[in-house]
DNA sequence: ATCATTCTGTGCGATATACGAACAAATGTC
DNA sequence: GACATTTGTTCGTATATCGCACAGAATGAT
């Protein structure tokens, strides 16, 4: 791609509407500035075009964006075969399992959530499409890593934050790349309260007709309910059915 | 606002985004380019800043959405207070009514579902955060247009493409002007399949503790469950302890 | 109240982008 | 296979945007 063909004041916009994520507020345009790293002025001008676009509202004093901004993700929710194809799926695996599934692709060291079932809350957190979690502690984030390469994973291992979100979450490098070689050849993943404490979860990949990994489905479950060495057990089955289904489907 | 204050490379970027919404697959630069009334050439420049990003795959031939994108809707619904705090209050009420409970605001002559906890799936279309649906022949849609002015009430009428989505669905401006008013009277809306045969569903507005409506929560449910008649005395109480919960939480 | 600090808005020169047209490549038609 | 049409890419130039510097307004501390 040349120099040219690149449209700078868009990049530098999408890096503004960003930045909203970090905050649980509103932004003035110093914040907006500060959390960009870009100047006042192009944010300002950035702001200023959300705002009479229909995309962020202006009180004179801060900016916040408005539902309009989700007609950006829902053109890729709507617009893409995977989440489209899933959902249905996903409905039927979480009715019969009786507890919330999950699908998720890999972006960069995190997972994203694009599609979900959920029978009843579990979670503390509110998982919707577009939900991001790191992938190193998920269980859907284990086996969408252990489908690359061991060296790509590295590389991903590298760049992610291995900060511990309970007691049982694993952070060291080699014992999270032998856990991606088991999970290679057992087909799926268990996490026992790695991300959060009470909640064990259970995924196997979304393989396309060419075997390749295109997703990650799994099903989530409050430990008491379910502990971690009965989930192969009782889910695995269903998620299996699922992940066959879907083989046919894809692609 | 100054003719300077505005960037238009973003405000085009944005609109080459939405255009995906539109079709159910790639689109290649001159698709783009149709859709979204641009020059070629910089729509083409849009897409590769896209790909550049990592908010889009190209291929050589089409571009396709990365689910990269899903931030900046994300941006939006974990920034916002709305969301965030309406959620635990729709899975409670999800969980006690046994039927999928929704938050919406209004969004030019559509509702934007911001927050959804859904039981079982009754209706053949997928809803996400994100998702719209045409304000006049929805639950929530009806009470968020009684909401505003007859006045404001007729623009977005005037504006909707009122087009009926079952033999149910009301299409005459005057009956649905004459449907606010009752509705604003009484205080909730009901659907009786006017969006899709089979399925009812019944509506209160979220006020904050001034009083102003700031969105809508309903209801949904298979008629054969609960016919449209019976959806008052079934949910209503719910759909108004939960509407009383939210209006000390907000604001 | 005063001063220091931070913020917003604006003017300007340097630089980057958009447009339309022209060209090249691919695709479709007969 | 030749022709017509559509699509992708490049180019020159008019125009718009960027980042900086500055002024005035707002905010906070003492």
């Amino acid at each position: 791609m040349r120099e040219t063909d690149f449209v700078s004041g868009f990049a530098r916009g999408l890096k503004v509407i960003e930045a909203f994520e970090e905050t649980r507020q509103r932004l003035s345009i110093a914040e907006a500035a500060k959390l960009t790293g870009l100047d006042r002025a192009t944010v300002r001008r950035s702001l200023l075009t959300l705002a009479e676009l229909g995309y962020a509202d202006y009180d004179g004093k801060f900016f916040a964006l408005t539902p309009k901004i989700l007609r950006l993700g829902h053109a890729y929710l709507s617009a893409t075969p995977l989440p489209v194809l899933i959902q249905p799926h996903l409905d039927q695996l979480s009715e019969k399992a009786g507890q919330s599934a999950s699908a998720s692709v890999l972006d960069g060291t995190e997972i994203v959530y694009i599609a979900r079932a959920s029978q009843r809350r579990v979670m503390s957190i509110n998982l919707t499409p577009g939900s991001r979690l790191p992938a190193f502690c998920a269980s859907m984030g284990r086996v969408l890593l252990a489908a690359l390469t061991e060296t790509e994973a590295r590389s991903i291992l590298a760049r992610t934050d291995l900060k511990p979100n309970t007691p049982n979450t694993k952070t060291d490098v080699e014992e999270l790349v032998s856990e991606f070689r088991r999970v290679r050849e057992q087909g799926y993943a268990v996490i026992d309260q790695e991300l959060e404490i009470g909640l064990c979860s259970i995924a196997v990949p979304v393989e396309n007709d060419r075997g390749q990994t295109v997703a990650a489905i799994n099903i989530g479950a409050p430990v008491a309910h379910a502990p971690a060495a009965d989930m192969p057990v009782r889910y695995l089955p269903l998620l299996k059915e699922t992940q066959k289904a879907l083989r046919l489907v894809l692609r």
